[in-house]
RNA sequence: GGCCCCGUGGCGGAAUGGUAGACGCUGCAGACUUAAAAUCUGUUGUCCGUAUGGGCGUGCCGGUUCGAGUCCGGCCGGGGCCA
């Protein structure tokens, strides 16, 4: 009976080539079929793919094969978020062009992909550096400059001294740039920005629509869109005839103001100070700190006096003003009131200052409340402030509002703490921003006609600073207006801009004129399943969001909200290993013993430590092309799947691919012994099949409804676990012997085979073709349908039900689902373990759940 | 500090309020083999017991319920987001 080993590699390339060659994958917008749209965020070409993009792209095939064989028609597209900064460290690094480095990681690891047996449509691949990508962003940056989305002005950034560059946030580390090591410095700069804010409010209700997205990644949209309800109004200034607007979230504390903050780089901050020695220097230090909110709301709190002081609308009193380094001109008015008792940072800055603290809330009763330590935020009542005491803060916060606005010093105002969008990047890999400097007429939008403005290639990366803006001739051109001789824009768009719209671009990815036809993207989008990592929860997601709305209202497109569905995958995990000195090693570097310890070069200890997220600077890092040559995609694919549930995280262990591979191998085993047994021809339906056989028909229909409602539900590794229950339920050697001699048997058991190999193929594909193969079909799986349940298979007529005296399980019954009360109160009182356990105590109660459960209740 | 999520065998994990531990990994025992690998079979929460069986078990304390891993309240621990 012993058939000859699988051939992994040789039967996993040869249905890869048939795939192919049949463009089994490539398809049309078809108005007969429902559309499915299967999106995993596309890599960026680093060279190689890693274990997080095999999870990715597993779980995305997984939906794409499954969606196809139930009758939708689906896309399933790739490319590659090709712009970016590490093709030009490589530039720096190694002398290789950002463009030649860039394709030659795309070639490569399309073909990485490409040996996973992905059912991606590859005739639709996109790479974003291409001009055919990105001239249309362009157009799409010209059109929001003419409905006023895109605009251009001063703000801080974090510029590094030392490469002449602006850093994104994250590139700051420790108030330092993350490669020169240099003190970041905030710097004012003219710049791009995109009207984000002006769809805020937009943003934030829709994420209501968004009912497939994990709740976790809406509230984390909701919280960075930050909506405030607020009061802004007015300061007099004394002794001037001049005022000062702030905004507060916290009208309610308004008795407890002890003093004003302006921001450094407040008008008012300038003509205050300006006779005043040392301002200077203190703006300049507060400058030293990098922009983002965490490093200002870590950096130490520093005020600078302005001597003068402003009325308390309210109570008349004098406030002094401080300019604070902790206050941000763009947010709200960029000036506050402080009420160091309620807010931490004023508590600390009042303590620095010796400014008062003035309670006004009190957590629980209207007695005075102690002296604070620190600031107290929690829920009170209003204390100390005449008319609101005794109000809730809620109550006192609308009190004010209506105050303010009775006597027309100020209004209830919105505050977002969204920011606008600043786009550009002084870089050189990435989309020019089209726009012409002129002396004479300023910044002017290049010319339709003039698309793409392409980037030069013959750039150097010797120099510090924008390789664009260094380039000699590039940037010399012509004004569109006055013809009088002009600069052009040397600054790229940040590359979120290409990944904001390039799920549109898959549905007509060669339209030369459009970035998307308005009738193909009608019809494939929104994108049904969107899968990737949560740490895009915001910024991609929710730019994504932002541009499909812009485009909308631009006349691109007519839809709202780009995916409908979400779903964010967990991490993959490794353990790490250590040599006696510290130093890390690699999983590969590591060799099991017999007596199960680790060793590596020849017997040296190895330092297990715990599983953590695979990074290279741990060296806890599996290379996918290893895996994939070694046990083959479907094993890769099957052990990725059936390990962790998706979203959370997956710790990858050489014992349970070397697990999956033994199962891909037992398959194949088993369905070629077995195929020996069944009919070469699909004979009729036998009208009577053997109880065994019942029960082999049953499984095998209660695992196809098992199966796609766990593939639905996003339960990978509980669809993998119903396969396998399935395939050990065939292969029981007590069944399994004979079921061609049983009435119906050698019919059934192709039936089941077949729903077995149809149940597997969205995991495994290669070996599902293979078996299908194998089982006489000529015709290609890849393209066949969903088996289908048959109702009749999914009713038991007898089920085991638990029996319970006092709520403990004593004995277990066989009943019909069905069954009546009294039939199952006489059995299951018969029951020996039962009688038993109800020996010396009375019957109180009879619960029979039909089904489910019997409880007897006995005292 | 606020909000959200998660705590189940040696491990990853199953379980519409209804027999906790599906499925797998690891371990152990056995079959096959000259031997090993591969494969196959059995077993694997824990304690008592030869066994039928029984006690205890889903982070901790309490509550609701005939019945709680699941629902509610409080605490402890881990993670995420926002401060």
């Amino acid at each position: 009976m012993s058939t000859e080993k699988y051939n992994i590699r040789e039967s996993e390339a040869k249905w890869r080539k048939i795939w192919e060659e049949q463009a089994c994958f490539t398809t049309t917008e078809d108005p007969e079929k429902p559309k499915y749209y299967v999106l995993e965020m596309f890599p960026y070409p680093s060279g190689r793919i890693h274990v997080g993009h095999v999870r990715n792209y597993a779980l995305g095939d997984v939906v794409a094969r499954y969606r196809a064989a139930r009758g939708y028609n689906v896309i399933h597209p790739m490319g590659w978020d090709a712009f970016g900064l590490p093709a030009e460290n490589a530039a720096i690094e190694r002398g290789e062009h950002p463009a030649k480095w860039t394709y030659a990681n795309i070639k490569s690891m399309r073909g990485q992909l490409k040996s996973m047996g992905l059912s991606i449509d590859w005739s639709r691949e996109i790479a974003t550096c291409h001009p055919q990508y990105y001239k249309h962003e362009q157009k799409m940056f010209l059109d929001f400059l003419k409905k006023g989305i895109a605009y251009r002005k001063e703000s801080l950034v974090n510029w590094d001294p030392v490469e002449n560059t602006v850093l994104a946030n994250e590139q700051v580390v420790d108030g330092r740039g993350w490669r020169s090591g240099a003190p970041v410095e905030r710097r004012r700069l003219n710049q791009w920005f995109l009207k984000i804010t002006d769809y805020a409010d937009e943003l934030r209700d829709d994420l209501q629509k968004l009912d497939r997205w994990p709740e976790k990644v809406r509230i984390m949209q909701e919280n960075w869109i930050g909506k405030s309800r607020g009061l802004q109004f007015k300061w007099d200034i004394t002794g001037t005839n001049e005022k000062i607007e702030v905004f507060t979230t916290r009208p309610d504390t308004l008795f407890g103001a002890s003093f004003l903050a302006l921001a450094p780089d407040h008008p008012l901050a300038q003509s205050l100070c300006k006779a005043r020695p040392g301002f200077d220097k203190f703006v300049q230090t507060c400058q030293s700190v990098g922009t983002s909110e965490e490093a200002i709301a870590q950096a130490e709190k520093l005020g600078f006096d302005t001597g003068h002081t402003a009325t308390h609308p309210l109570l008349g009193r004098e406030v002094p003003i401080y300019v604070a380094n902790f206050i941000l001109m763009d947010y709200g008015t960029g000036a506050v009131f402080g009420v160091p008792a309620h807010d931490q940072r004023d508590f600390d800055f009042a303590k620095k200052y010796n400014l008062p603290v003035l309670p006004v809330i009190a957590p629980d009763s209207p007695d005075a409340p102690p002296e604070l330590t620190q600031a107290y935020t929690g829920e009170g009542m209003l204390v100390n402030s005449q008319c609101l005491n005794g109000l809730t803060i809620e109550a006192a916060k609308e009190a004010v509002i209506a105050k303010c606005e009775a006597d027309q010093s100020g209004f209830g105002a919105t505050q977002f703490r969204l920011r606008d969008w600043g786009i550009s990047r002084q870089r050189y890999w990435g989309c020019p921003i089209p726009i012409i400097y002129c002396e004479t007429c300023g910044p002017v939008p290049v010319p339709e006609s003039q698309l793409p403005v392409t980037l030069p290639e013959d750039v150097t990366f010797d120099k510090t600073g924008n390789p664009l803006a260094n380039h000699p001739t590039w940037k010399n051109t012509d004004c569109p207006v006055c013809s009088k001789p002009a600069q052009r824009e040397t600054d790229t768009f940040d590359t979120f801009f290409e990944s904001s719209w390039y799920q549109f671009r898959y549905c007509d990815p060669r339209n030369d004129s459009l970035p998307v036809a308005k009738d193909k993207a009608a019809y494939w989008m929104p994108v049904e399943q969107y899968i990737g990592g949560v740490e895009h929860a915001v910024l991609h997601l929710l730019y994504a969001r932002f541009f499909t709305k812009a485009l909308r209202d631009c006349g691109y497109v007519d839809c709202s909200e780009p995916f409908a569905g979400l779903f964010t995958q967990g991490m993959v995990t490794h353990e790490t290993y250590q040599n006696a000195e510290g130093k890390w090693l690699f999983p590969s570097e590591i060799l099991k013993g017999e007596d199960g310890k680790f060793t590596y070069d020849g017997g040296k200890p190895v330092k297990i430590g715990p599983s953590i997220k695979m990074s290279k600077s741990k060296k806890n890092v599996v290379d996918p092309e290893d895996i994939l040559a070694t046990y083959g995609a479907d094993a890769a694919r099957l052990f990725i799947l059936s390990d962790s549930p998706p979203e959370r995280d997956l710790e990858w262990t050489e014992s349970g691919i070397e697990g999956a591979w033994r199962y891909v191998n037992r398959l194949h085993r088993m369905i070629m012994d077995y195929r020996q047994h069944i009919p070469a021809n699909d004979g009729a339906k036998p009208a009577h099949f053997d109880a065994e056989i019942l029960k082999l028909r049953q499984s095998a229909h209660k695992a196809i409804e098992n199966v796609s409602a766990d593939i639905e539900a996003f339960a990978m590794n509980k669809a993998v676990a119903r396969i396998r229950e399935l395939s050990n339920k065939i292969a029981k050697p007590e069944q399994a012997a004979d079921y061609a001699l049983l009435d119906g048997g050698d019919w059934a058991l192709k039936e089941t085979l077949e729903i077995l190999i149809k149940l597997m193929n969205p995991m495994m594909p290669h070996l599902a073709e293979e078996l299908w193969s194998a089982l006489g079909h000529n015709s290609l799986l890849a393209k066949e349908p969903w088996p289908v349940a048959d109702p009749a298979l999914l009713v038991e007529e007898s089920i085991t039900i638990g029996v319970q005296v006092n709520g403990k399980v004593r004995a277990s019954l066989s009943l019909p689902p069905d069954a009546a009360e009294d039939e199952a109160r006489s059995r299951a009182l018969a029951q020996e373990n039962v009688i038993k356990a109800m020996n010396g105590l009375t019957l109180r109660k009879f619960i029979y759940v039909p089904g489910k459960i019997i409880n007897i209740v006995a005292g």
